[in-house]
DNA sequence: TATATTTTGTTGTCTTGACAACATGTTTAT
DNA sequence: ATAAACATGTTGTCAAGACAACAAAATATA
């Protein structure tokens, strides 16, 4: 009867993996930006996409939708408005809370940074099959899944 | 003839998919070692699983085992022997250079912390057979090798 | 109604990542 | 041999993530 060493090594820590895949891929995308002559990083870019979907939140909701809490969240919202890419109007029922917006700068970024985007899209999905891109999503979102509620 | 209208959103962005699983599995880590009443962070138990692989590297090569760059390395080191985890000793022939090694209490730290993390682990790859591990890893290689080198 | 609890957002601290500037030491070129 | 280029590591700045403390307002409870 043989006991089983479980062991680990970094190489082999799916987390560690998660950590370079996730490093490089912000760091082209930040270089992409750069390139293309605009001063925005990859974390403010996903809020800007966010609200485009979905204006109007506040920024608690904001940050659960881009996985961000609240302190962060509003750091990144200070960013943005300095740079005036987007509003935040008062609630009028609730003297608390902010609803945020895009303003028209930062409608017009997201313009313009379409192709540039686009590009780092195709740079880090090559090779990648639209079948490997939806397994891909979906093992991330099972690991998200796996870590849910404490 | 219809134009090809590309578009994209956060929610399939790949990049914002390895940003969230990276994220939460980080911060579950987290969570694991402060539980176990370790002030460790997932960046630090890094460099000393690395350094458990190999030591005597000098920081800039650990920084490339790590993906981390040599500022970051200098400061996570600086932390590691702060705690007493690990050792730098002067190269003999290269004045400005160090040699990195683990100190008593690291190799400690880290068989304490083994069964912690393999829970931990459980938890992230729970519902994945091997097979999903490998392919899962493979994907992520794919990514970093896309973006490797410019 | 009065108090307690929760929610929303801000600020401050620490760690990490990106990056520039720097000091020192090594290597290469002239 | 001297100067130029490069490598190694540190420090400082800023942005961002984790977290604690806080203020203000809304909601729940007694």
């Amino acid at each position: 009867m043989r006991q089983k060493i479980e062991t680990f090594s970094l190489d082999e820590s799916l987390g560690f993996w998660l950590y370079r895949s996730h490093i490089q891929v912000s760091a082209a995308l930040r270089q992409t930006f750069q390139d293309a002559g605009y001063d925005l990083t990859p974390e403010q870019w996903a809020v800007l996409l966010r609200l485009r979907e979905q204006e109007g939140l506040n920024q608690s909701q904001l940050g659960e939708k881009t996985s961000k809490d609240r302190h962060n969240i509003t750091r990144i919202l200070k960013q943005l408005n300095r740079r005036g890419y987007i509003e935040k109007l008062h609630d009028e029922k609730d003297k608390r809370a902010f609803h945020v917006y895009l303003a028209p700068a930062g409608r017009s970024i997201l313009k313009e940074l379409k192709p540039v985007v686009l590009k780092h899209r195709d740079r880090v999905c090559k090779g990648f099959s639209k079948d490997d891109l939806l397994k891909i999503r979906a093992y991330l979102g099972h690991i998200v899944n796996n870590l849910r509620r404490s």
